[in-house]
DNA sequence: TTGTAGGCGTTATCAT
DNA sequence: ATGATAACGCCTACAA
């Protein structure tokens, strides 16, 4: 904080664009439009312009920036967590849409809980981001309203709601898990289980569990809410643990399905300690296609998601809300894919396949 | 855009401080003391501008807070990748501490390329964030001395710089490498390979090398770089893939030294395809103490981070810097401890033992 | 192509 | 405890 100034901008005030135009012998304005509209600018005031912010060290300020232009060039994300989650991946193709053409993300974690949100989104209104970006569809009243009353361009990830806040790519949870169980349907299982993280605020379960139920009813399964579904942490080990606790409540089930790969990993490795052979004595389905699902053996049937499609998708409808474009559908399905793998080859005695098929179901469905 | 007012703000220009002021019956400035220093306002009128803010549904510019306090209660994180990656989980522990302060994570994916995050510095301090959290210490020579020009607090994560830019939190990469290394050295294994992603522009996966060729020396173990030793993505697949090419250029192998638990994962799937038996035919050894190595079978050995402690304690650091509080150590390692299991639980005709001891050795040995 | 004037919405500072 | 005034550093709008 010392009162020379010397050129570099060390230890004294920062260089301001009053600076760099004095250096340079233009207006402030001429700078700013050096930078920001260089074709508005003579050849030979740019160089002068450029050499004098070499010299100055100056960095424009952005927030004097935003404040001025109205734009702070940020777009808020509600994440419900980086760890474990293909959350992080929707939102790793979404940022790298965004950063192209100059927007960062401000990052906001709620754990999955929607007053958390509000209170992140509340905050992102007030650091006036261009934009924002929500996980899933479950939001607290307030949430939709805030967003809806300040007309900020949203997009939501993940689920394809029936009332979007504004913009909205996904794909249907209830449609892809109804496609697995109806896959166990048609590959002659009866008794087959249900492994899902916890749907308290989480659509996305809420939804997948409907479209378990729904299969269930229209193939006749063995319907049994109790002892067949279960709910959990997205966690190895409670996945082991609770297909313990399924195999005494239904020694007879034949097959699990699990809507997340590592819950599906899990109760894979424990089927196994307790010798079991998948899939003949147990058939296990995942959810999400990660890369450890194509590795494991047997290797895991699950539903690939589009994960960094969706991201990306989301990236350029919110840019094109936000540069006022039409938008021709406000929701998007991205779809999914289920593909068969050596966990689900087979049913009991029957030869095992390795099949990287798929069918492609879109819709709704909700 | 209309111009009739409406106490909603719905439609029309948003509420300013000044909208709050005026319906409350104060002065702009009583309303933003009201609002950041309740204390030094009398009960009566904190009453009148909270019903005029609701009233408004004004919400604070923050942006042109920051520009007249010069703070803008914002860090700049740069995170090569979020996906499959602890540096998720670093971010993750330093973004509870700062969230609970007041602080927002502005974003920035670098890919592990430097000059990228170069880039995303410039932009960082362009937007004058209050601080700058740096995912290991490669950096550009420009970026240093931008950062340390420009004196903003900067904190380096998951490594033990030498020379850090301002503070650092992580732990021994050498050492751990070195531990695990000495680990399998003292079961009588001799010939023990190793795989480590790209040690390009990272110096985590360099000091990783470093520990394991430190402990190779010393223990006489087979020295052969390159029959022994493999650089590949952080992937299942690749991983597989190696372990067949090392197979093949060294069967006689006893032991291999994954620097990531999902390599590791990779190489026991595809050793237990390839009939092997983990640990008899191969031991194999992971890093990052997932939460999938103690799920495998066989369970694997593994050195433990103190992920989200690592990221708490930066976001502490950082905090202390900024608020100008003395910070007594700028580089402060959290050490590591290896995870004995399964799957590097015997040489070659030895009882399996199942263990969870572990061993803490801290200091750089860089 | 370049420059002038004024304002963006807050808060620091000094008064009262 | 409250208020008036002047920045904060840039950009919009208009003028030359």
């Amino acid at each position: 904080m010392t009162k020379m100034s010397d050129p570099t901008g060390r230890g004294a005030k920062r260089a301001g664009i009053r600076d760099v135009a004095r250096l340079a012998g233009v207006a402030p304005m001429t700078v700013s439009r050096a930078l920001s509209f260089p074709h508005l600018v003579s050849a030979e005031t740019r160089e002068k312009v450029a050499a004098a912010i070499a010299a100055t060290g100056y960095i424009p300020n952005r927030v004097a920036s935003s404040l001025s232009s109205n734009q702070t060039m940020t777009i808020g994300a509600v994440i419900p967590t980086l760890r474990n989650s293909i959350a992080a991946d929707f939102a790793e193709g979404f940022n790298q849409v965004l950063r192209a053409r100059g927007y960062h993300l401000l990052l906001g974690n709620s754990e999955f809980v929607p007053e958390d949100e509000e209170a992140i989104v509340v905050e992102f209104l007030s650091r006036r981001v261009d934009g924002i970006y929500l996980t899933g569809s479950t939001h607290t009243e307030r949430t939709r309203k805030l967003l809806r009353d300040n007309a900020v361009p949203t997009v939501e990830i993940a689920s394809l709601p029936e009332d979007p806040i504004d913009l909205a790519v996904g794909f249907s949870n209830f449609g892809a898990a109804y496609a697995v169980t109806k896959m166990f349907a048609e590959q002659g299982y009866r008794k087959v289980a249900l492994f899902t993280t916890f749907t308290k605020d989480n659509e996305r379960q809420v939804e997948r569990q409907a479209g378990y139920h729904a299969a269930v009813h229209e193939f006749g399964l063995d319907d049994d809410p109790e002892g067949l579904v279960a709910e959990l942490e997205m966690d190895l080990k409670a996945a082991a643990r609770q297909l313990r606790l399924l195999l005494e409540r239904r020694p007879d089930v034949e097959a699990l399905f699990c809507t997340g790969d590592f819950i599906a990993a899990g109760a894979l490795f424990e089927a196994q300690r307790l010798g079991l052979t998948v899939p003949q004595d147990l058939a296990i389905a995942g959810f999400e296609g990660l890369e450890i699902a194509e590795n494991l053996n047997p290797s895991l049937t699950t539903v690939r998601i589009p994960r960094y499609e969706i991201g990306r998708k989301a990236g350029e409808m919110l840019l094109d809300r936000i540069a006022r474009r039409p938008v021709e559908t406000p929701v998007v399905d991205l779809g999914f894919e289920i593909i068969r793998r050596e966990s689900t080859a087979a049913t009991a005695g029957q030869p095992k396949v390795r099949a990287e098929a798929g069918e492609r179901p879109a819709g709704t469905g909700g």
